[in-house]
DNA sequence: GTCTATATGTTGATAGAC
DNA sequence: GTCTATCAACATATAGAC
């Protein structure tokens, strides 16, 4: 307030004193991508993004060329994620039904500790540029997840009675759904990861879960 | 065009001539869901509207009060098919774990039959009033699963080594998730049901579909 | 780097003729 | 019931002072 010079009614109610309303790249970008997440990518103007960041929309502009930057910033940090567990050495070597229960463990993981960033991923519609490539790398994504599913059954793991690519989207659509509802503050990512794997794997009936896991 | 009493430019051209431009209620609520799903609801423009309708934005507003009856009125169609499954006799006699896959399957086969519908309903995000109400109905629905798979554990019959509310959540989220990618033309409803539950109950380990189905 | 002020387009919704 | 014409509010983005 000490620096307001007009006495014009303050834009931004939440900094106006104390706050020096000053952040990095990745702190900026953590606060858009919460805001894209509760009200939605399309729904959020930047007046409300200029509102979570304690600046003014001209500021905003002065570090992001616009709205779309930021959401392609956001997906990309998902998608270079979710893509690095597949680079992962337990996903490339050993019997296909490891190596698709590692992936689905990590997948899981990494959607809980970068859950916004997925979330927002996930929820791309495809308007926009930035959408349209993040919706290509899904796609890619998926068509990686199903023939790691089809090796699975190749090698005898996985049981061959259900189509892969259908089995692949179930799987991941399961894991992918935790997004849905899971907070930081509910539960442990490693509890979610171990639950999903063990209900994926396993199934739901209790004679199932009685049989040792054989790792 | 007959009817076109000045030369002005024609706003839109996917009609212009012979097709009435005459929706029942109902078709008009089918194009508008098509819309509202292909971009989304927010990015969803009522001149969007008009065009897939082949109206002017000022007839459409004849037929609704607005954009948000027209939510309001999809989401309600979801929800009411969702809750249906709940009072079949199937789903309130029996195992509780014959009940829950009787849910699972039929909750299946509801959203791929009313899959725009559905599809809508889970992309609801909470900024309007219509939004608020389908989010409290789907809490609701939330909580019935989970109290039917709390029962299947009590009975015995489905793994309590997980919490509950978890199996319940991940459970439904693959369910849900078949929004995501199925298309009408690709499978038929009971295909997409029947994998779901037999990957559900069964797990996807080849030892467990071995396992003879109790019904 | 942040501000105030403003340019320029699009939005949901209405008025009133036919 | 559909149209043309229009509005006020809000959108993204920019200009230029400090």
């Amino acid at each position: 307030m000490s620096t307001c010079r007009y006495g014009a009614p303050v834009t931004t109610p939440s900094r106006g004193r104390g706050r020096p309303a000053r952040h990095s790249p990745q702190e900026l970008l953590d606060l858009v991508v919460a805001v894209f997440n509760e009200r939605g990518y399309d729904a959020t103007s930047m007046a409300d993004l200029a509102r979570a960041t304690g600046l003014t929309k001209s500021a905003v502009y002065h570090h992001v060329a616009g709205k779309e930057e930021l959401l392609r910033l956001a997906v990309a940090r998902a998608v270079d994620a979710l893509f690095a567990v597949l680079d992962e050495p337990a996903s490339r070597g050993g019997p296909a039904v490891d190596r698709l229960e590692h992936v689905v463990r990590r997948s899981a993981e990494v959607l809980v500790e970068q859950l916004p960033y997925v979330t927002l991923l996930l929820r791309v519609r495809g308007n926009t540029e930035a959408e349209r490539w993040a919706l290509g790398r899904r796609r890619e994504l998926d068509r990686r997840l199903a023939a790691l599913v089809q090796h699975a059954i190749d090698e005898g793991d996985v049981r061959g009675d259900v189509d892969p690519a259908l089995v692949a989207r179930l799987l991941f659509g399961m894991v992918n759904g935790v997004a849905e509802w899971y907070r930081p503050s509910s539960r442990k990512r490693v509890d979610v990861a171990k639950a999903l794997v063990a209900l994926a794997f396993g199934g739901l009936r209790s004679h199932c879960a009685a049989d040792p896991p054989r790792s």
